[in-house]
DNA sequence: AATAGATCTGAAAACGGTTTCAATCGCTTT
DNA sequence: AAAGCGATTGAAACCGTTTTCAGATCTATT
């Protein structure tokens, strides 16, 4: 390509000195309207866009927060991705992406990677770094904001209450009179799906139903484990009236499994999911489910690092999932 | 945070110059294997992450390319925007994504602030520039690349072919007896929709199949817009026994519509999405659908890319969406 | 033993901006 | 008319690397 033009060239352009040019387009200083007024023109004559290496190395800020989210293309994650990428919009600072795969070795690369583009910011959200890990982060790095559950961390957290929201689902599900209630979860080292389960024992506890582990299959997620799941579950003779799966997606994969085997949905097995995904709404029947509010937390998340950024403190915040009432659960009679 | 670590405070603690720290870093040259030791434990010690803004001023080469997409968050570019992160996985490049969101003025300011990154390529996915546009881009941008059929740049263009595409999926209805098929659209200024619909027709036409409108439905390549599509559909009284969905989320209003009808599917209408969406599988009954290669052609404009910055030319390569028949489709007898 | 390469190495010049500093200018104030 | 002030401005230093260039040290040849 053509050598770039750069603030020397139309300080040339427009007779003054680079410093003037520079102001210019910072809006730094004041210059005399008419020279600004050639330093524009002749920017635009030479079609300029500054270098922002350049830009950042002499400023010190680098206008972008890094942000190492999970499982990119995953609704969920990618929901909250949104909600950083408006939260961002228009405040001058771009984000970074990195996806971090629920590795916490991939995770502790992103970050080396993070730290080397000089992100202002950063934002960890979720992810399977430890506290001591994140802690030491915190001390060398930027500014670091967390969007997951950390005890250890208790400023600067913000995240989805996972054990509330697979309370509220089981709960819906006892109030329609079902007490075999069967949890298909996911990969049992991982947060999001130890809290659901947590949540699902306690509505059964404070119900008095009696939790068995027969009824909790483990799955991964994907729609393909929540069908295995369903036809393992048939298989071991174990009764059950509803589900609860840990994410719409296996949620499908589960309701396939009934329709082949021949159940109907909501009439023989009632159906819950987690997510509140999009095809959920559209899926038959319209799939009862727990909405989390990703997009919103993705923009509090870019708000609060920006907080964090201006030196300001930032405070935790809690989101609560809510139960998005659809057709695939029935009253038990 | 505490002031990042330079090459410079390496090459004190490791008594060398910072040339020598320069060269150990990048294996540019080789240096006495002694202080090469001494250097990398200096850089150890210190928790070294090299200036990247330092380094692309310095070098000229920002080792990233410019990916600009459409519609972050919809499965068909989704899974592109994966294969390219897996395309340039492991060669030193990395991506930054802009969202082009098919607005023209958006894509532009987006190419701007690449501009501004430096990025040594550019790849252009979809969107609405026009072919003059993107000629002049072409000239004064580093080496773009685009995956979108553009007749007028016939060179570097990667793209799925959507009209045979809509051929193979109407074909296939066809085939199963099916005269009377609807095809529900996307926005008739979308390219990929307009030559899907291009696709439909021409598939009629092979058939001796009397084309007309009042089978038709614009929609917007969402669920809600097929549910709606359908209800219209019912209410002109047209008739008809198979619907080609532009994608599959738009299947999926329409399969549900279908439900809220009564009518079954297959038995009284066959359905044909186009993406081959992950839950399409999983959907009741599991969703026939056009399958495009799209992580395979992130993939391959990856590669493009990374063979267009080494100065090679490249080839321009077309991808056939293939059939992925599964139960939504019955012989019509 | 002298010389030509072949290896290493450090000094210094970019890279393209921002920012500090001091100087100039035009007015207003005494 | 001299002094003081704020508004503008340019020169120069600096940000942390890479890269060129030339010098220095070794090794191998004659």
């Amino acid at each position: 390509m053509a050598k770039a033009t750069t603030i020397q060239d139309i300080a040339k352009l427009a007779g003054v000195s680079k410093s003037t040019v520079s102001r210019v387009m910072n809006k730094t200083t004041a210059v005399h309207p008419e020279k600004a007024a050639a330093v524009i023109r002749a920017a635009e004559q030479l079609g300029f866009a500054p270098n922002q290496f350049a830009r950042s190395l002499a400023s010190g800020r680098s206008m972008t927060v890094g942000v190492i989210t999970q499982n990119l293309g995953s609704p969920f994650y990618d929901a909250i991705a949104q909600g950083v990428i408006a939260g961002l919009q228009g405040t001058g600072y771009s984000p970074i992406f990195a996806d971090g795969r629920w590795d916490h070795v991939v995770e502790e690369d992103s970050i080396r990677s993070l730290q080397g583009r000089r992100a202002d910011g950063i934002l960890l959200i979720g992810g399977q770094l430890r506290g001591t890990d994140l802690k030491a982060l915190c001390g060398t790095l930027p500014r670091v904001t967390i969007a997951r559950h950390l005890p250890s961390v208790q400023h600067c957290c913000i995240y989805v209450d996972n054990v509330q929201g697979g309370f509220l689902a089981t709960q819906h599900l006892i109030r329609h009179g079902h007490t075999k209630i069967a949890f298909i979860g996911g990969p049992h080292h991982h947060s999001d799906a130890k809290d659901r389960l947590a949540g699902y024992r306690k509505a059964l506890t404070q119900a008095n139903i009696r939790f068995t582990t027969k009824l909790v299959l483990e799955g991964n997620f994907s729609s393909a484990s929540g069908h295995a799941a369903v036809h393992t579950l048939l298989k071991s003779g174990e009764e059950f009236t509803a589900i609860f799966a840990a994410n719409d997606a296996t949620a499908y994969g589960a309701r396939l499994a009934l329709d082949q085997h021949g159940l109907r949905v909501p009439q023989d097995v009632s159906l819950v999911g987690y997510d509140n995904q999009a095809e959920s709404a559209f899926m038959i029947p319209p799939l009862t489910t727990m909405h989390q509010p990703a997009h919103q937390m993705g923009q509090a998340a870019a708000a609060a690092v920006l907080e964090k950024i201006q030196g300001q403190p930032i405070k935790s915040r809690v989101f609560i999932p809510e139960l998005r009432c659809r057709e695939s659960v029935a009253t038990r009679t």
